[in-house]
RNA sequence: GGAGGAGUGCCAGAGUGGUUGAAUGGAGCGGUCUUGAAAACCGCCGUACUCGUAAGGGUACCGGGGGUUCGAAUCCCUCCUCCUCCGCCA
């Protein structure tokens, strides 16, 4: 959620970002319907506040003349501050209403876009950022795509998965159960090298702490509730963790703030199936470990560059081919004021699939959340949040395995091979 | 799940209807003293909104929400959380 504040002594720049972002004509009204709604907002609370300084100041006469004994001329004063309740009551149900509303405008207006990203309107838009520099690997003509390779070696089952609970929610075993815990411990490892904390949060969270990084209301329809107990299954770890320091005023000197997760991610993904969906490409549950930093916002673009780092250390380890992607303003988050994605080559089906997102939200987040710092002069101000994948496992496990196959069975790159235990997965 | 108790500032902990944004102590920050440090002493030490160029005002907030009252941290209702005991249980 972007601040009034900013919208009023930024318009300019406000409204160049939305364009970015493709907005036009009657859409971008909504900055002007906010800062209108804003001035009604601070006429409203001063008529009230000077109604209460007025109760407030009664009161304390009463108040004195109940000391002194002065009964009558108490009573007296009472006269007057019914009308006056009153009013001030209805100033503050109009201040309600107007604040309500000021907020769902706000709402409304997604993060805008950092000066560096490139204008667009759809993904082929996107700006291939490091484009891989050497040969995608080639497989013969008889190399099959993952979900055949998950069959012939019994790695994971789709078909079970429906049994058990539906569509999208994958069976993992054997092999293929202890690839998926390999490649777990094996990210986290790397992320607590990097000097993330590593976190263990639920994997249910609260209204407050779903709508503090933006899934609500914005994002409803991606998740899954639990609506007997008012809760939510996290999309990403990213929800839980940011949250973890909602509602904070950190001193400047513990910044950056860094840590990293491992949960389960579940998304609903309405209406997103189609043709390119099979096998582990889109799922409904997956594993993810997630890296998260709290950052100053004078170094959050400089972390934003250490993100990509780490993740390209990763995909270099695991010997996948990989791009990176920064995307357009069309196709960015609503939360991110910039992203990455990178994308690993997934050899059989001849595509890139994209296993990370690495973005800066700015205060986009932090404005919601109320996480902020203080600086050396003792100004409180709000931090920014990023946050990366690193990585997504489902689709690492499809590109590993349609990539390393060979006659002998699928090769398991070196770095993972301490944690699976073996180096060739065979049948 | 049942019974009881409790939720106050960064922490500990007073405060049971009237100038209480909140005693006191600790921590922290600044200063005096000291060669330096410690101790001692003095001062500062919440957040948000709002009016104002500023100085400085105003309003709200003592777990959340609602109510009673001229006036609520203090009384009432409700929800949440934590603690103790019992039950159940990986």
């Amino acid at each position: 959620m972007l601040q009034v504040k900013i919208i009023r002594d930024e318009k300019q720049r406000i409204l160049t970002g939305l364009r970015k972002r493709n907005w036009q004509g009657a859409q971008l009204k909504v900055i002007d319907q906010i800062i209108a709604l804003d001035d009604d907002r601070r006429a409203t609370q001063k008529e009230l506040d000077d109604l209460l300084a007025e109760q407030n100041r009664v009161a304390k006469q009463i108040g004195q003349l109940m000391g002194q004994g002065k009964k009558d001329e108490a009573e007296n004063a009472k006269s007057g501050v019914a009308a006056m309740k009153e009013k001030s009551k209805e100033r503050e149900e109009q201040l309600e209403s107007i604040k309500s509303r000021l907020e769902d405008l706000l709402y409304s207006v997604p993060n805008i876009p950092h000066k560096t990203v490139p204008k667009g309107k759809t993904p082929e838009e996107n700006k291939v950022f490091r484009a891989w520099k050497g040969e995608l690997p080639t497989l013969p003509a008889e190399a099959k795509a993952h979900w055949d390779l998950a069959k012939d070696y019994n790695l994971f089952d789709l078909e079970l998965g429906v049994k058990l609970t539906g569509a999208g929610f994958p069976v993992y075993r054997g092999q293929g159960a202890r690839l998926q815990r390999a490649l777990i411990q094996f990210f986290l490892d790397e992320a607590v090298k990097a000097g993330y904390e590593e976190i263990m949060p639920p994997h249910l969270v609260n209204e407050a702490t779903a709508r503090g990084t933006g899934q609500l209301p914005d994002k409803e329809a991606q998740m899954y509730t639990c609506e007997r107990d008012n809760l939510y299954l996290i999309p990403t770890a990213e929800v839980p963790v940011t949250n973890i320091m909602r509602d904070e005023i950190v001193p400047e000197k513990n910044l950056p703030i860094k840590m990293t997760a491992y949960t389960p991610c579940f998304r609903r993904e309405a209406g997103a199936w189609g043709a390119h969906v099979r096998g582990l490409n889109r799922v409904h549950q997956f594993d993810k470990i997630e890296i998260v930093q709290i950052e100053h916002p004078d170094r959050s673009y400089e972390t934003l560059q250490g993100m990509l780092k780490h993740v390209m250390g990763l995909l270099k380890k695991l010997e996948l081919p990989y791009r990176i992607l920064l995307l357009c303003g069309g196709d960015m988050g609503f939360a991110s004021a910039k992203t990455y994605d990178f994308e690993v080559w997934s050899a059989a089906q001849q595509r890139w699939l994209e296993v990370s997102s690495v973005s800066n939200f700015e205060t986009f987040q932090t404005n919601r959340m109320q996480l902020r710092y203080r600086d050396a002069d003792g100004k409180i101000q709000l931090a920014h949040t990023l946050n990366g994948s690193a990585l997504a496992l489902a689709r690492i496990v499809a590109a590993l395995l349609e990539n390393n196959q060979t006659d002998e069975g699928i090769r398991i790159p070196k770095a993972l091979q301490k944690y699976t235990g073996f180096s060739m997965i065979k049948r």
